[in-house]
DNA sequence: CGCGGTTTTGACCGGCTTCAAAGGGAGTGG
DNA sequence: CCACTCCCTTTGAAGCCGGTCAAAACCGCG
């Protein structure tokens, strides 16, 4: 079972789906979501409408940089994008990682704060802040998107102010197994509890995702797969013959 | 001159400025709003309705718990709330300090993602979540706080992943200077360059926001100290003779 | 096979944590 | 007014985790 970092890790977003049914919360509480989803056709007709434009990007494109004007609002329709802060010093800290479905590029102060790049060749779609800014009902759609990044960063913030070098590599890992490892785990699945993720970053992006340097993501890798915990088909492909043994070193438990 | 934590440290909300115009970013980008704030008439109006009601909390009440059902949204029209989530272990983290004309509670889950504590005494007006879904009037407001939640958030993760000890303290002490110490600071006004912070958190609160442990902030506070950076009145009373100084501590520079 | 870039490994170091004890301040009771 | 207690904070000493610096290994590719 082969699972791509294009697919969202925490959810199950889709661009599709988020033209047409609002998206849920999954991460720490997916399935708990009790309003019902329902269509969004506001959202669906202006992504449809002649003000938005498809924009296709190669991996590792900056889309846009710290201090730029916020004049668009960005949706990713394929791929991962990551929005990172840079320190005078050089020193660079992966704020957030966005995939299928999430919006980014909201801004309040009308500059960018922080940089924008891509992880994986990516097509994103490209609003327009004002429309956005006129119309309440494109509103709602923006705001159950924001909640969810506030959500994310909450974890984040767990992960780089409390957690191990361990447990930050263990959760990296559990993000990309979709309905694992949160309050409401389903637990391993009837037979094996195996699976193969492929994470598309270079150990420079985890590393900097994590707050740690790549030798050390390195060390923790290395180690975990010593212990039989992963085994590392290539690079970027790691194989997880137990979810739950990963899981249970993300310090959650 | 001295400085409450009551008062925003970072910006110039205040409950019945939230009434009535846009909440403005003023974090790292002060100043450089370029909408006009203008009054926000929805929100106001439902804010005095009897749809919303006023609660007073002691310093240290637990507002929500995490995994509490999220029926409303909280607005801090006085004092200070912190939100934080705990490890299974007990490791806490505070994911975020939130000051008067702040939203919080917002949750697409329908769980709260975290706890929710008075750091002071505080007046919070609760309101309730389906209304705020229901209006696309009052969802531009709340926009509006969300993305400042997000860049404070983006914030907290460099200062989380990437700052030393002195640098996140230094950078903690900065929060209580409204207008300095980010991008287009001010700097040091004609005159002296002083500054006293009354905190009003514990040690402990600290640590937990800043990701150290309190023995680690004493430290850095009684370093400092030693070098005349700062001078500690009481404890919870710090004067910073010069707030470029510690500016230059930040790790921003 | 050789080259350039990334990743891994090794050795060492230092900053932060941990554990322990002393210090300090507010409230209480004699 | 002072002694006593409790709790929070500060200080000290030691250890460890992760960072730093350097070199080797690996990988893709011409």
């Amino acid at each position: 079972m082969y699972v791509d970092l294009k697919a969202r890790p925490d959810a199950s977003y889709r661009p599709d789906a988020v033209a047409v049914t609002h998206p849920v919360g999954t991460g720490r509480y997916a399935g708990t979501e009790r309003r019902p989803t329902s269509a969004d056709p506001a959202w669906t007709a202006y992504l449809s409408s002649a003000r938005t434009r498809l924009e296709r990007y190669e991996a590792h494109d900056v889309i846009f940089h710290e201090d730029d004007s916020a004049d668009h609002v960005y949706l990713v329709m394929r791929g991962q994008v990551m929005l990172y802060r840079l320190l005078a010093d050089g020193r660079r800290q992966v704020v957030d990682i966005l995939a299928e479905g999430d919006l980014f590029g909201m801004s309040m102060s009308g500059i960018y704060d922080c940089y924008a790049e891509t992880l994986v060749p990516a097509e994103i779609r490209i609003l327009d802040r004002r429309d956005i800014e006129r119309s309440g009902e494109l509103q709602g759609h923006v705001n159950r998107c924001l909640m969810h990044r506030v959500e994310a960063l909450h974890s984040h913030a767990v992960l780089l102010g409390r957690k191990s070098a361990q447990e930050r590599v263990a959760s990296f890992l559990m993000r990309f197994v979709p309905g694992r490892g949160e309050v409401g785990c389903a637990g391993p699945s009837a037979g094996s509890d195996e699976k193969v993720v492929v994470l598309r970053m270079t150990r420079q992006e985890i590393a900097d995702y994590l707050g740690l340097t790549i030798e050390t993501v390195s060390r923790v890798l290395s180690d975990m797969k010593r212990r039989g915990i992963i085994a590392i088909e290539k690079n970027d492909r790691i194989r997880l013959p137990s979810v739950c043994r990963i899981c249970k070193l993300t310090g959650i438990h």
